[in-house]
RNA sequence: GCCAGCGUUUCCGAGCGGUAAGGAGAUGGCCUGCAGAGCCAUUUAUCAUGGGUUCAAUUCCCAUCGCUGGCUCCA
């Protein structure tokens, strides 16, 4: 399988360093606020990327942190007069709620920034030894060029200016601020008044963004890693300063050898952002729309694309995530009594057919939307031939189906509780699902059914009508 | 300003050297007590513009225009 490489600008066939494992990193997000439809694109395009490494056979380990000290946090509890703490943890518990409703898999570990402070301490201590980082004024900041090769990084052109042998000025007076170089960046910031601390061989102070991301990489999968993915407007700096604070501390040539970066949204072809007044909250969006529409809309355009988010891109969405539940529904209601024939054969093998297409796309880069395009070309024909044709189904092609079904799952994670979905025939969420509203709808339906033969079609419409307003979906065969 | 990416039919959205997937919407038809679902057909494409390379370009190269991102916090 391929997959493109933002450190070499195109794909590249995909091989981890241990045949059997994949190590994956990937940056998760600074808890100051409710998540957006950007933070769940993220999220849901490499927990994509994981489930299919999965599907491939490999044993993923996945690390995303959560980035909970950093200036907008301070700022942001400042202003909410509450502790910085008490802040991160109620957005770090609404992040964590809404990806399990986006049907994301558990990570392998979920760290916080601040539960490795005496790592990242030691970290820093390391690059100043190895001459990599000054002490300034209480702060600490990376010398960027001592590093050889940092303007080459995520560079698409050739003969780049690098950097001479450098020796960081200690004797001298920093020109930029503390800084000797305008582009050296902070991995220790100094304490500030009112500001959270922990107390460090430079003073008081906190960690800079960038170098959490390293020492957790570094902690939890080791020195050298399989991919590492984030944001686009991650690349630059973030990503560029990751690598160099990295491999500089371990001495590796690598840091992560395959960096993937996922596309934006927009929203009417516009950029997604509050002075636009076109911000869209999950937690907003969950109030109209199911999660999995959500997560079928993210993964209709590739993850490496932005996405067109309007309200009738994710109206169509939706119209076609339940499209594909109907058809589900109709074959699982299906009793098998056929004999083998040939339009069954014809069918499975169109299944076998379609599995290959699904595979063929999602090598390549994870190709989601062409694998989607795979699977209603199929339903199509799995509607003509089953329902147009009336075809009597064997138990054998049924557990075919449904066995195809469970990869879908596997792979795309967009049918989560499929069978509770099919016994109760809900299209939308209705809240608790229990036995009692089973029951009542088994009860309503009789009643249609009752209605419906003696002619009385007013009143079964009626019901019928009342029913989908409620959100509930009935069909009459 | 510098760097990177994108511009495909009414809309969403693939393809990326041999004249363009899939879906939505619309219209007509089949089916149905009706509706829905489903099926069939049409809408359905001078692939932003102008040059160039090639037997052949939406796909490669150059320029222009438009949009987006990075250069400061950001998924």
């Amino acid at each position: 399988m391929k997959v493109y490489n933002s450190l070499t600008f195109q794909k590249e066939e995909f091989e981890p360093m241990n045949p059997n494992e994949v190590l994956m990193y990937v940056c998760g997000p600074t808890v100051y606020d409710s998540p957006h439809l950007g933070h769940a694109k993220s999220a849901v395009a490499f927990d994509l990327v994981r489930r299919y490494l999965e599907f491939k056979g490999y044993d993923v380990k996945l690390v995303k942190n959560y980035t909970d000290i950093d200036d907008k946090i301070i700022e942001r509890a400042q202003e909410k007069d509450i502790d910085y703490i008490t802040l991160s943890e109620k957005y770090i518990e609404e992040y964590e709620e809404i990806m399990t409703a986006l049907n994301l898999k558990l990570d392998y570990k979920n760290p916080k920034a601040t539960d490795i402070i005496d790592f990242m301490i030691h970290v820093i201590e390391t690059l100043i030894k190895k001459g990599y980082a000054y002490e300034s004024n209480g702060s600490v900041y990376f010398a960027v060029r001592t590093y050889k090769g940092y303007e080459s990084i995520f560079q698409n052109k050739e003969g780049e200016e690098e950097y001479e042998d450098y020796e960081i000025p200690t004797d001298q007076e920093p020109l930029h601020g503390d800084k000797y170089d305008s582009k050296d960046f902070v991995l220790w910031k100094a304490w500030k008044e009112g500001e959270p601390f922990w107390e460090s061989p430079w003073g008081k102070g906190r960690p800079g963004w960038h170098i959490e991301c390293s020492c957790m990489t570094v902690k939890f999968l080791g020195e050298k890693i399989d991919i590492h993915g984030g944001g686009l407007d991650l690349k630059s700096p973030h990503h560029k300063n990751e690598i160099a604070q990295s491999t500089a501390y371990t001495g590796e040539e690598i840091f992560a050898k395959y960096f993937l970066h996922n596309g934006f949204i927009e929203v009417d072809q516009e950029k997604m952002s509050k002075s636009l007044g076109n911000f869209f909250l999950v937690s907003d969006l969950f109030k109209k729309f199911n999660p999995m529409v959500i997560r079928f809309f993210l993964i209709s355009s590739h993850y490496r694309s932005s996405s067109n988010f309007t309200m009738d891109s994710i109206k169509q969405a939706e119209t076609n995530y339940q499209k594909l539940l109907t058809t589900i529904q109709k074959v699982n209601e299906l009793t098998p009594s056929g004999e083998k024939n040939g339009d069954l054969t014809e069918l499975s093998d169109r299944i076998e057919k379609t599995r290959n297409g699904i595979i063929r796309a999602m090598d390549d880069d994870f190709g989601t939307p062409e694998a989607i395009a795979e699977i209603f070309t199929f339903f199509r024909e799995l509607n003509r031939v089953l329902f147009e044709k009336n075809i009597n189904i064997t138990e054998e092609f049924k557990e075919n189906f449904f066995t195809f079904i469970e990869e879908l799952n596997e792979i795309f994670g967009i049918f989560p509780n499929l069978e509770e979905k099919l016994d109760l025939g809900l299209s939308e969420p209705i809240g608790e699902k229990d036995k009692l509203i089973k029951d009542l709808i088994d009860l309503t339906r009789d009643v249609r059914e009752a209605l419906r033969k003696r002619k009385i079609y007013d009143l079964s419409d009626e019901i019928r009508e009342r029913l989908r307003a409620l959100g509930l979906n009935i069909e009459d065969k």
